[in-house]
Order: structure tokens, then C-alpha cells, then sequence
DNA sequence: GCCTGACGGGG
DNA sequence: GTGTACGTCAGGC
């Protein structure tokens, strides 16, 4: 027998003869590849009846049941919370499904668990393995073909080393097609080119007789260099569905495998290559609340990478390749390059997420947060003795959320945002709110806090579920903090550790959401509810505390107060709050000047590093054109400054003149919004969902989650009309009337009214421009 | 003028 | 396919 320390990569199941295998996908530090089967893993369900049928179950099962290599174990678990009986009944996953079948007949009371989770992740679950981590790895080597070792495995240890990673082989593939008309389609229009970068590797295979041979050698290529990641940007949703199918009408295959195994879909969208981690950078821009138009070239600027030369976009392929194709090869190769960048600054933090929640690398990117969360759920849940329980499924109607303070309109000096510390993580450990601690009964007593309020009682006498996984979440986060300043500022051990505590906040933080979700096994509309409630209760009493000290507040939402910046008493604000309140309360920043219009949720402050920061305000949102969010921008920063009316009225008046001498380059006139569902789905008109049956009438496919840009041409008729897709407009044509009205000043009209400019004032100056006056009396 | 649908960012 | 609160616009009557 070997041992060695080897990186768990992924995890397959598959069918060889009547067995199920499972496939452990490794490497060890060099980069050596090694898939090691486990033929003994056996699929399990657990079926709990009432205590009185359990041994006639039992019997049932071994006599009856008609099938072989059946096991049985009585198990004594908690079923949210509640102690039960049951058995858990192991068999191969082919005859899962009869047995149940059978029982289901016999013993209609039965209840079913865990049997709707896969194959392979009940294996990671049960041996408490996660990928992306090291282990000692003892096994039998049974041949080593090519570059792959081959063994049984034998025995598995958890190994505490999180500091480095292996040396992990690395593709970054991107692919262009194009079609006269519309979208692409795998039938007709062949591949034109494939870059590959990685490694040594540099190539751009450009189609020339048929694109057979540009998948013959992207399937030798991968094959050669062996890799353990093949990266795309869109990989998922259009290059691996548009490769197979294309490979399929010319009877080839995409077998990329690591055993030359086909490409194939599986879960989610998810492609899977055996043996390898496809990893999809767009997965990861999507799942990035900080990237807002989730395009490649967004990405690389948010990492700080080369811009591509001119961006350019999928509508105009065609075209493109056929006028200007260097251009288009020039941007494929940047892309790959920023592929490759961007996975290098983001494997930290992709594989942080995939260790602790037990998903793998390229999985984890595809799943939701919800599902990132329940799979760390799981894994504690079943160490905990907690039965894994199905989605309840049905939705328990809305609950109330957080309390918003209306704010003070006007400029405001001075004034500190006063911030609870992870409040909802926090009151879910200090209640003991939990799927596995609610009570629905209001049953007093010394065990039970009972909530009238919400119509919820929690059971005291245990620790639930969620408050152990916040807690130790939060314990965990806590150590790598400490471990973390002993090393360098840059380094790779840093930076690891550094992505892991971030993904710890990040899901202790996910905790609430999830609890409230109705797709969650562990959904919990009592405890959702229960959670905002104390978080309102927390902050109205804080909110009083504030009035008695004598600290006048300006706005509070959810979680924060902003209050006048008097040291003392906010001193003594926080004291309270520890004390009184049991909780954690911070000075978050605070404001030389703050800006507040009527509205909740939308306000503009210089803190007093000297930083803008606006929340709510056109400025941040993605669905005003560009050249209207700069404006606003602007005199925001003139109105915290306390620049004069007339020099902030100068800059409008000038920024108004630029649209009215239509001197504005068209890309900062396009306003993007997003499909949200399907086409037919949509009850009302609107610009985009106009411009996106006007793109699917010509054939494009319209997907949700794609973003359409949009310009407003001149014409009548409702704004639907008027709208056309950003490539297909001309500047002549441009409603630059739309542009001064309904852009520009109502944006800035919205952040100068606090200093007495109304909306009356802006549109005079802008109707005086057209009847050539460029002076405005005020 | 009022209501509804749709969108996106905040905490 | 984590939650609720919120403002704003366009469309449609």
C-alpha cells in the first residue's frame, strides 16, 4: 500500500458492470494526476416510522424486500430538532428506488430522508471530505496510464494544511462564431476560431476547410497538456453547449476527458469533463455584487488588468470577421489572457469557497448562495446528528423586514453612522433562532421564550443548528485572523487566508437569507421572521437611547443609525448597547457633510477621508446612461464641497449644452437593463423589453440575465418605440431632447434641491439653450 | 391622476 | 432559485 498527500480535485460517480464507483479525482503537489475508485460506498436512505412499526420495518425490509446487499442500521437521530428512530438502510443507488417503491406501499406512514441527495456528494458528506483541500491518501496502485496514476482507494485523513496549493496545469479556452442572421446556430455556422493559452501554450486555431479539424486539435491539445482546469468566460452557457452540439453534426465528439471521457451536461447547466475542473469565470462575475454589467471587460478592469483595445460585441461577430477579422482573433487572444489573469487574483477565493462549503471548485461557482450555503449546512448538520430534511417547498407568504427611519432632507455637518456589528448573524445566535429550536405552540415555560409579538416561541434547552454553524464560523474566522498577521503583506499565505475568513463572513452572513428562503431544506419562516423583528425591536430602542442621550438622529436602516458625530455621548450609546442590549455596536464612518433628499435609501456624504460616497443615487445604478450618472457625480462632489450655485449652475449649463450641440459620444448614452424573465412572461411594454423582441425577431436568442443597451431615437409614440439596440442606432437619429429631460436633470435635479435648485430652475436653463440664450438670471 | 409592472441597488 | 424595504420610471386607463 502507498500513501501520499494528494489535493482532492472533484469527485465522480459512474457505472462499471453492476457497480457504482466512485472516482476521486487528485494530485499530488507536482501536479501528477491520480483517480482512485472506492467500490464500497453504498447510497442510503432513512425511513423513520412511528416507534412501534420500526421492527416490523426492519423485517420487512431483510425479508421481504427481495433485495440483495441491503443493510440496515437502527439510528437514532434529531429530526429538526425533535429525537427520532428510524433506520438507514444502505443499498446501491440502482435499487434505491424500488425498495422505497415497496415500502411506501406497505407503510404509508413512513417518512423518507435523505435520499434526494446525490450520490456523490452523500459520499463527501459522509467520509467528511471537501475538495480543494489536502489529504494523506493510503491506496493500492493498479496501473498508471499515461499521465494519470490509477489506484483503489484505502484510507483518507484529513490534513490541516490550507497554506498551498498544487501545481495545477491550466487552459483558458475561447471560441468565436458567428452567423449572418442572428444567433449562431451549431447546424449551420461552423466554428471560426479556438483560442487556447496556458502553460507554454499560445494558439488560435482559425478555421479554413471545415472546423472538424479545429475540434481534433483542441481535443489533442487538451490531451497533451493534461490539464486539471480548463477556463472559459461563458463556458457553461454558450461555448461547451455550442462545441458538443457542433462535434455531434460532424460525428465527433468533445473528449476532453482525462481518459479522452466525453464533455457531458450535468447538474444546473454545469458541464462536466471527467477528471478535470471546468471552471466558468462568468459564473463567478454573476455571483460578484460588485460588477454590475457582469462583461469580461468590467472583470479585468475590476482586477486592475489591461482593457482590451475596443470592446467589441457578440451582435457584430459577424460583420466583424468578415471586415476587420484581426481585430476579432486580437480580442479573442485578450480574452484567454484576461482568463487567465483574473483565475490567478480569484483561486484563492474560488477555492476557499469550494473547501468550505464542500462543492467543488468548478460546482461551486455554478451554485447559488443558497446552495453554497445549504451544502455547509449539510456537512454540519449531519456531523451534528441532525437528519438532512427535504425542501419544505411552499411559500409561507412575505414577513416584515428591516425598519428604515425616514431621513432628515437636507446638507448635514458632522454626522457618524453608528453601525450593529453582523446584526441578524448575531440575533440568531443570542435568541438560539434556529429551523431546530422554533416552538409553535405558546407553551410558557422556564425552556421556552415565547415572542407574542410574532406568534413564536423558541425552545432554550438546546443549542440550535444555525447559532453552532454562525458560531463556529465566526471561531473559525476569528483563528485566521490571528494566523494571518504572521505573514507578509502580498503573500500567497496571506492572500489565502485572507479569501478563507472573507468566505467565512460571507456565509455567516448568508445564514439569515437562507433561513427565510422557501426553495431551503432548512427553511424557516418563523425564525426569518423572528430575526427582523428583534433587529427592528434592537434598533427603535437604540434609536430612544439616542433621543434620551441627546444625540439627534438623521436616518437609520436595518441596522445603523446616523446620528450628530458627538463623541461622548456616542461613547456612552455604545456602552448601552453592549450592556443593555447585548450587542455590538461601531462608529461605521463618519461625515464632513451628508446630503439628504426626501427619499430613504438614497444619499450622497464626503466622509472624512475626503471620500464621495454615494448610496441609492443614479450615480450607482446601472439603468441611467453613463453621461447622466457623470453629471450627477459632479455636482454631487460640488454640492459637498460647498462650491457656489452659480459655479454648480456653470457645470450644468454646460454638461446640457454638450447634449444640445449633440457633442456626446453615443456609448455614454446607452442605458442597459436586464432580462429578468422570459419574454412572454413580461405583462407591460418597456424600451428594453421592446429592443429584445426586436433582437429575437431577428434571431437571437434572449436569455434571462442578459443585459440590453438601449438608445432613444427621435420619433413619437410611447419610449417602446423609440427604442433600438446600441449597435444598431445612429447618431443623427438620437432624441437628444430625452437626454437633457429625462436623463440629466431629473438625476440632477434629485442631488440639488437640498441646496434650493429645483427642477423648474434646471429646465428653464435647458429651454433657454435651445433658443440660443446661454445666460440664466436667476 | 392614479395604479401597476418592472428594475436595481441598500442593509 | 438567500431575505425585505424602497424609489423611480413608463405604460395604460
Amino acid at each position: 500500500m502507498l500513501e501520499n498527500s494528494l489535493w482532492l480535485l472533484d469527485i465522480t460517480s459512474e457505472k462499471e458492470g453492476d457497480k457504482n464507483i466512485i472516482s476521486l479525482w487528485m494530485t499530488d503537489v507536482n501536479g501528477t494526476l491520480y483517480r482512485l475508485i472506492d467500490e464500497d460506498h453504498k447510497d442510503w436512505v432513512i425511513i423513520v416510522v412511528p416507534e412501534e412499526e420500526l421492527d416490523e420495518l426492519s423485517l420487512y425490509i431483510k425479508e421481504d424486500g427481495g433485495v440483495d446487499g441491503v443493510s440496515i442500521i437502527p439510528v437514532n437521530m434529531y429530526l429538526l430538532g425533535k429525537k427520532v428512530s428510524g433506520l438507514k438502510v444502505y443499498t446501491d443507488p440502482d435499487h434505491l428506488d424500488n425498495i422505497l417503491k415497496k415500502i411506501r406501499m406497505r407503510f404509508p406512514e413512513a417518512k423518507f430522508y435523505e435520499d434526494d441527495i446525490r450520490f456523490s456528494n452523500k459520499y463527501l458528506l459522509k467520509n467528511m471530505l471537501s475538495p480543494s483541500k489536502w489529504y494523506r491518501v493510503q491506496y493500492i496502485e493498479s496501473g498508471s496510464s499515461g499521465n494519470v496514476v490509477t489506484g483503489v482507494l484505502k484510507g483518507l485523513d484529513y490534513s490541516a494544511e490550507l497554506l498551498h496549493f498544487p501545481n495545477l496545469r491550466i487552459l483558458a479556452l475561447d471560441m468565436i462564431v458567428a452567423s449572418p442572421i442572428g444567433e449562431p446556430d451549431p447546424d449551420t455556422d461552423p466554428i471560426l476560431a479556438i483560442t487556447i493559452s496556458g502553460g507554454s501554450i499560445d494558439q488560435q486555431f482559425i478555421l479554413s476547410d471545415s472546423d472538424a479539424e479545429l475540434i481534433n486539435k483542441l481535443n489533442k491539445l487538451v490531451a497533451d497538456y493534461n490539464p486539471h482546469l480548463i477556463l472559459t468566460f461563458e463556458g457553461n452557457s454558450f461555448i461547451w453547449p455550442y462545441l458538443t452540439e457542433r462535434a455531434k453534426n460532424l460525428n465527433l465528439n468533445i473528449n476532453i476527458g482525462v481518459f479522452n471521457q466525453e464533455i457531458h451536461q450535468s447538474l444546473h447547466g454545469h458541464y462536466s469533463i471527467p477528471g478535470r475542473l471546468n471552471i466558468d469565470l462568468k459564473e463567478y462575475v454573476e455571483g460578484n455584487p460588485l460588477l454590475q454589467r457582469k462583461t469580461i471587460e468590467e472583470l479585468a478592469e475590476f482586477l486592475g488588468l489591461p482593457a482590451a483595445r475596443k470592446p467589441l460585441d457578440r451582435l457584430l461577430y459577424f460583420e466583424i470577421w468578415n471586415q476587420n477579422r484581426s481585430a476579432l482573433l486580437e480580442y479573442s487572444k485578450w480574452k484567454v489572457q484576461v482568463i487567465l489573469r483574473a483565475f490567478e487574483l480569484l483561486m484563492e477565493e474560488i477555492f476557499s469557497l469550494s473547501a468550505i462549503t464542500g462543492l467543488p471548485a468548478d460546482y461551486v461557482l455554478t451554485a447559488s448562495t443558497g446552495y453554497q450555503v445549504e451544502n455547509y449546512i449539510m456537512k454540519n448538520a449531519l456531523s451534528m446528528g441532525e437528519i438532512i430534511v427535504k425542501p419544505p417547498g411552499h411559500w409561507r407568504g412575505t414577513y416584515t423586514g428591516g425598519l428604515v427611519l425616514p431621513p432628515e432632507p437636507g446638507i448635514h455637518r458632522d454626522i457618524c453612522v453608528i453601525d450593529f456589528k453582523s446584526m441578524y448573524p448575531n440575533i440568531i445566535m443570542k435568541y438560539n433562532i434556529s429551523p431546530d429550536t422554533i416552538v409553535r405552540e405558546s407553551t410558557a415555560s422556564n425552556k421556552i421564550r415565547y415572542y407574542d409579538e410574532v406568534g413564536v416561541g423558541i425552545d432554550l434547552s438546546k443549542e440550535g443548528l444555525f447559532p453552532k454553524i454562525i458560531k463556529k464560523l465566526i471561531d473559525e474566522r476569528d483563528k485566521i485572523k490571528v494566523q494571518i498577521d504572521k505573514y507578509g503583506a502580498g503573500s500567497v499565505e496571506r492572500r489565502i487566508l485572507d479569501a478563507h475568513q472573507r468566505v467565512l463572513k460571507v456565509l455567516a452572513n448568508a445564514m439569515y437569507g437562507y433561513m427565510g428562503w422557501t426553495g431551503a431544506r432548512f427553511y424557516s419562516w418563523e425564525g426569518a421572521q423572528l430575526v427582523t423583528y428583534l433587529g427592528r425591536e434592537i434598533i427603535t430602542k437604540s434609536k430612544e437611547k439616542c433621543e434620551e442621550l441627546g444625540l439627534k438622529i438623521v436616518y437609520g436602516d436595518t441596522d445603523s443609525l446616523f446620528v450628530n458625530y458627538d463623541e461622548d455621548k456616542i461613547r456612552r450609546l455604545l456602552h448601552w448597547i453592549e450592556d443593555e442590549l447585548g450587542m455590538e455596536a461601531k462608529i461605521d464612518r463618519i461625515y464632513k457633510v451628508l446630503l439628504f433628499t426626501e427619499a430613504k435609501k438614497r444619499y450622497a456624504g464626503l466622509t472624512i477621508e475626503d471620500y464621495i460616497d454615494i448610496v441609492g443615487l443614479e450615480y450607482v445604478r446601472r439603468d441611467w446612461c453613463e453621461y447622466a450618472k457623470e453629471t450627477q457625480y459632479k455636482l454631487i462632489d460640488m454640492v459637498l464641497r460647498d462650491r457656489n450655485k452659480e459655479e454648480i449652475l456653470n457645470y450644468f449649463r454646460e454638461r446640457v449644452k454638450k447634449l444640445n450641440d449633440q457633442k456626446v459620444s453615443m456609448e455614454k448614452l446607452i442605458i442597459w437593463e436586464q432580462i429578468t424573465r422570459r419574454l412572454d412572461e413580461y405583462k407591460a411594454m418597456s424600451p428594453h423589453i421592446a429592443v429584445a423582441e426586436e433582437l429575437a425577431l431577428k434571431g437571437w436568442k434572449i436569455r434571462k440575465g442578459m443585459f440590453i443597451g438601449y438608445i432613444i431615437l427621435r420619433g413619437s409614440g410611447p419610449l417602446y418605440k423609440r427604442a433600438v439596440h446600441h449597435t444598431m442606432a445612429r447618431i443623427e437619429d438620437i432624441d437628444w431632447e430625452y437626454y437633457i429631460y429625462k436623463q440629466v436633470i431629473p438625476v440632477s435635479a434629485r442631488v440639488l434641491e437640498p441646496i434650493g435648485i429645483t427642477k423648474d430652475d434646471l429646465e428653464s436653463i435647458a429651454s433657454g439653450l435651445h433658443f440660443g440664450m446661454d445666460r440664466f438670471l436667476m
